[in-house]
DNA sequence: CTGAAAGCGCTTACAG
DNA sequence: CTGAAAGCGCTTACAG
């Protein structure tokens, strides 16, 4: 279709606006230099010949670009479709282009997806890295392009990266519970041996013993899965029925954990609270209300625009930003 | 920081293993025309070199491109994260390379989206249209560009459109729980204007009249609301006190209704059968049950990848394809 | 398979 | 502001 018609050049804006061909240039490029009646007559032309901007000739001349990757793990989370659409925004108000990929939480497809970004000569790359991407791997990267990485830490890689306060989460939400007096609690994440998890983990810990408690137990259920918490909480729950606060990594899975606890029908004075570390967007609307730490994505998508923008004027950003997080206090017996 | 380094060309390549030019552009775009023994110095080359293929010189030269725009309305909706990853792995597949962009649903980021998109010189555009979509406008783009919508269609346009069965899902719905016997049913759906809703609307009026029932009641509640629905189903069963069923228009929709029903904590005689026409997936892990109708996003990915692939091939597409839709059964009496 | 040549649409100095 | 010129990295015939 687009093969069909003789595209519309500068030369032919040019011509008919009766001006030359750097100034049109001029235009499209740095507006501000150019005369007022200069200005309306391309911009004129422009509309009347249906002009568009061939932003690939551009970028090979100019060897710029102002495309920016943004290569999403996990798009079905509404937290990383919220991100990635506040991030675009962001980005689109500096004039920057972004370019939103997902990887499914496949290695490969990380690894092929920056290979074409690549290919597409990407200014920088806004990773949401998926559970084993190598440090290795990524420092390479990362010394010869603008890369960043959102949400998750690769541990022990040098490129910067922006990610909530996981620990704080974890312990401001162990805190919200211990202060309502009880004694006997778990914590329940899932992916033991990630970096967030871990630092999930370190926070509740904290708490515990800063109220010298000793938690019942830490584990781990399937990725992301109501279900499998569920089952998790209940094989707990057997085996320690003294069991009266459970903290939860995220939203999914304590909604499967108050389900669990609705169906032991317990009696009307024996109350376990649960409280979650990472909210959800989309399982705000659920039934029943729930305390949970919630992540701004407004302010990490911000935050790694700043990073970005480091990068791009050759600058060091830091190599660690942590985002603040806010516990949101609801009713969290059940 | 790519500044700085001298790229790479495919004269370096050609160079160092000893080939022309020309043979190097010949492996990179048709390779079966080069020989093994070439065919392996000139990937040897590329290897140590570190060279990468750049896509704006080869766009801008042969005037072809293989990007493709996937403009989603709402991302954060996991069935439109769910397809517009599945999409992109299919466009993958067949080497093209997907770009996806969100609109949050706002009509203006649309426009610039594809406005933006033009410039990438992208083949070709994936829409999930937002709501208030004009047909003059996607009709113009249309004519000049290769287009299609997805999901929603937008009245009177004559862009190819790629949508679910919508109508048969809500039948299929309805047919389910009229077929146990119930006699007092609504349908409680959420902006009521959009083709999507008409058409279940539709659906349901259909099987209504073929067991000569004539429902109680159909209603809008605003858009994707769990709470909202909460409110409207009490505010419904209040009036009509006989209610014994609700067809939803989808699963959020259908929480809300059981969050409302279970707040009724109605005699074990009595029950309300709750169906939904649209499953949402990351709602499935809820802890009720709830028949609801499944949309295969695979199945959607691949019929639209066909529609694209008949306008980049300038053959005239379907104008519209019904991507069918199955009812998952489960326990949905509440 | 090679090699020289033209050209895609733009940007970027530069002299006027 | 103009205008001529060079060049970004590739593709595409074409004669050998």
């Amino acid at each position: 279709m687009q093969n069909t018609a003789k595209s519309v050049t500068i030369i032919d804006v040019a011509k008919r606006a009766g001006v030359s061909k750097s100034t049109v240039s001029l235009l499209l490029t740095k507006s501000e230099k150019v005369g007022y009646k200069s200005r309306q007559k391309i911009l004129k032309a422009i509309d009347e010949l249906g002009y568009v901007y061939n932003r690939d000739a551009a970028a090979m001349r100019s060897k710029r670009s102002n495309l920016i990757g943004i290569i999403i793990n996990d798009l079905t989370n509404p937290l990383m479709a919220e991100l990635a659409t506040s991030l675009e925004k962001t980005l689109n108000e500096s004039g920057l282009q972004a370019m939103i990929v997902s990887t499914n939480n496949n290695l490969e497809l990380q690894t092929s997806a920056v290979k074409n970004l690549k290919e597409y000569n990407a200014a920088a790359f806004i990773i949401c890295p998926v559970a084993n991407t190598c440090a290795k791997w990524l420092d390479t990267q990362s010394a010869k392009h603008n890369v960043i990485t959102l949400m998750r830490e690769v541990p022990f890689s040098a490129a910067p990266c922006v990610l909530p306060d996981y620990k704080k989460a974890s312990h401001v939400a162990t805190m919200h519970v211990l202060a309502q007096g009880v004694s006997n609690i778990a914590f329940i994440g899932c992916e033991l041996t990630m970096s967030e998890s871990l630092a999930l983990q370190s926070g509740f810990n904290t708490a515990c013993s800063q109220h010298s408690i000793t938690p019942l137990t830490a584990i781990a259920c399937s990725h992301n899965q109501a279900l499998s918490a569920k089952n998790t909480f209940l094989n707990t729950y057997k085996q320690n029925p003294q069991l009266n606060a459970v903290v939860c990594a995220n939203d999914i899975i304590a909604q499967g954990v108050i389900a669990a606890i609705h169906s032991l029908n317990l009696p009307a004075n024996q109350t376990i609270k649960v409280v979650s570390c990472h909210h959800l967007p989309n399982y705000s609307v659920m039934p029943c209300s729930l305390s949970t730490v919630v992540i701004n994505t407004d302010e990490i998508a911000k935050r790694s625009f700043l990073v970005v923008q480091e990068l791009l004027q050759n600058t060091t950003p830091p190599v660690k930003t942590l985002v603040n997080v806010n516990l949101q206090i609801r009713d969290s017996s059940q």
